[in-house]
RNA sequence: GCGAGAAUAGCUCAGCUGGUAGAGCACAACCUUGCCAAGGUUGGGGUCGCGGGUUCGAAUCCCGUUUCUCGCUCCA
């Protein structure tokens, strides 16, 4: 048994296995990037698939959506983006430090009402309050903290670059560019919630939902990080899953609870391993411009705690600011109160990626095992993941090249992959099949032996115990389908 | 984006102070193999991240660049 201590292991075992790897790699590679292999795409799906199936199939009050990327420029606005996603930083050349630029005389300004100079205090806050109406945003930032002589707050130095301003969004054009390519400025999705509540009345009037009700989509987003890394941690371009549930205003506090619990609960059903779970609360005083409260889900990786989810209570923020922006009304009538409300909002947003990321950290094992002779210890790495997850769900295997043992082999795989994706091997010892399989996350291989050809029986070798029983040939897919029902990780 | 380090076969790496590339594993074919990888034979695969420069000669030295790692920073 071994504890991963980076991710160095797993970013290995996914190129060589072909889970990840990374994108455009023959032009020397495109930063934080990633492009899925054959395992890494069955993986994604299932997990894709057992979120859509929880969220959509086990509430009756939770509908499907799939928007577009591309959405008209006033949402962006409307949701806060265009201003708050956007960070002027500026660098201490000394200490090689960057600091926000707003913050810094933020900062400064706080210093001198603690030292009495109220009216210097009042005079910069001005100043900070009317940057963007001199010359330019950035620059009547540098200007104050030149003009007041805003030293660095680590390194003392008072020797700045220029302010710079750093915008997460994507920025793409719609249409054919001609003149001012700006006129014509759209942006990648940073995040796909927007595109659910653009679309909560078309929802809601098509639906027949009574509130509460949810709305849950899975798509790409897009963040031009300034530093992404951490292999799939930290992308570009990411995947989420996201749904939103309207409630009625006063019921938020308990409808946010309710889905913090469903939530953990469903990373615990596919299989990650209670302890490297955990819920931390924001701090109130560090909340999200829009959020009234947030927790975030957190899987321990090799690299430390980390979020996977977010929960949020978002209140009416987005559908008021819509309802603003737009001056359409998003609002909800209840037909038995009489009364007319923005909804509140509970968000549930994952990123798929770095559930995938978890789900590998959480199955990885390198396991010492009986060798061959008697007393010999020899290793092998398995993915111990849930089997509804495993990108190839069994292995179906001849014990040797023998055609008659072959032909049952074949046959077993035509039948099975009707369900399931299986793979049909025939290549080196039965032994190092198993092994190879081991890796994948593949938790059952059928073996079929000359036996087989006397009580129509195969063997079902077990991923996790390594061990094998006998089963009749034409209960394969019930003894996968008992399986997996019954499976729980391990520790 | 700044600073530091790294980049050689699919993977893990060796290649000493410059003399035109190696190992193990993996992969493919054939044989062997009667239930837990690393038996046999044969084979494919690298212009040493990319671009320049120095030199008679560069994987090796210098510059630039890309990517990765760590720190700073940021994180709806």
């Amino acid at each position: 048994m071994s504890e991963l201590t980076s991710l160095d292991t797993i970013v290995s075992l996914s190129k060589k296995r072909g889970f990840i790897f990374q994108s455009s790699e023959i032009y020397g590679g495109l930063g934080a990037v990633y492009d899925y292999g054959p395992l890494g795409v069955e993986l994604k799906r299932n997990i894709r698939d057992a979120w859509w199936r929880t969220m959509t199939q086990k509430h009756d009050n939770i509908e499907g959506l799939d928007a577009s990327i591309l959405m008209h420029p006033k949402v962006w606005e409307a949701s806060g983006h265009v201003t708050s996603f956007n960070d002027p930083m500026i660098d201490d050349k000394q200490s090689k430090m960057r600091y926000r630029a707003d913050t810094l005389i933020e900062d400064y300004i706080t210093k001198l009402r603690s030292k009495g100079k109220d009216d210097d205090a009042e005079r910069v806050q001005q100043l900070l309050d009317t940057t963007g109406t001199r010359k330019s945003l950035t620059e009547d930032l540098y200007d104050i903290i030149i003009d007041e002589e805003i030293h660095a707050p680590d390194s003392g130095a008072f020797d700045w670059t220029e302010v710079r301003q750093f915008n997460l969004m994507f920025k793409t054009h719609l249409g054919a560019i001609t003149g001012n390519a700006d006129d014509s400025a759209i942006y990648l999705r940073p995040e796909t919630a927007q595109g659910i509540f653009v679309n909560f009345l078309n929802v809601m009037n098509t639906s027949r939902h009574n509130i509460p009700f949810g709305i849950a989509q899975i798509g790409k987003a897009f963040r031009n990080e300034i530093v992404a890394r951490q292999f799939v941690f930290r992308m570009r371009e990411f995947e989420q899953m996201e749904m939103q549930y309207f409630v009625q205003p006063g019921t938020d506090d308990e409808q946010y609870e309710n889905w913090k619990a469903q939530r953990l609960s469903w990373h615990k059903s596919i299989g990650i391993r209670e302890d490297n779970l955990r819920l931390v609360d924001h701090p109130k005083d560090k909340l999200a411009h829009y959020a009234k409260n947030a927790v975030d889900i957190q899987y321990k990786f090799p690299i430390g705690w980390q979020e996977v989810e977010g929960v949020h209570n978002r209140t009416d923020f987005d559908l008021s600011r819509h309802q603003e922006y737009s001056g359409k009304k998003l609002e909800y009538f209840d037909q038995q109160t009489r009364e007319r409300y923005v909804p509140y909002v509970i968000e549930t947003s994952i990123g798929l990626d770095r559930c995938a990321l978890m789900v590998l950290c959480d199955a990885y094992r390198e396991e010492e095992v009986a060798g061959e002779k008697e007393g010999s210890v020899e290793s092998r790495t398995v993915l111990k993941m849930h089997p509804k997850l495993a990108p190839i769900t069994a292995g179906i295997f001849p014990l040797v090249k023998k055609p008659e043992l072959k032909e049952i082999a074949h046959k077993i795989t035509d039948n099975l992959s009707d369900d399931f994706k299986v793979q049909y091997d025939e290549k080196g010892s039965i032994g190092k099949r198993y092994r190879r399989l081991d890796e994948a996350g593949t938790p059952f291989c059928f073996t079929v032996d000359f036996e087989s050809l006397d009580d129509q029986t195969v063997t079902l070798r077990d991923r996790d115990s390594m061990e094998q029983i006998r089963v009749s040939w034409d209960n394969l897919d019930r003894a996968i389908r008992d399986k997996m029902k019954e499976w729980q990780p391990e520790d």
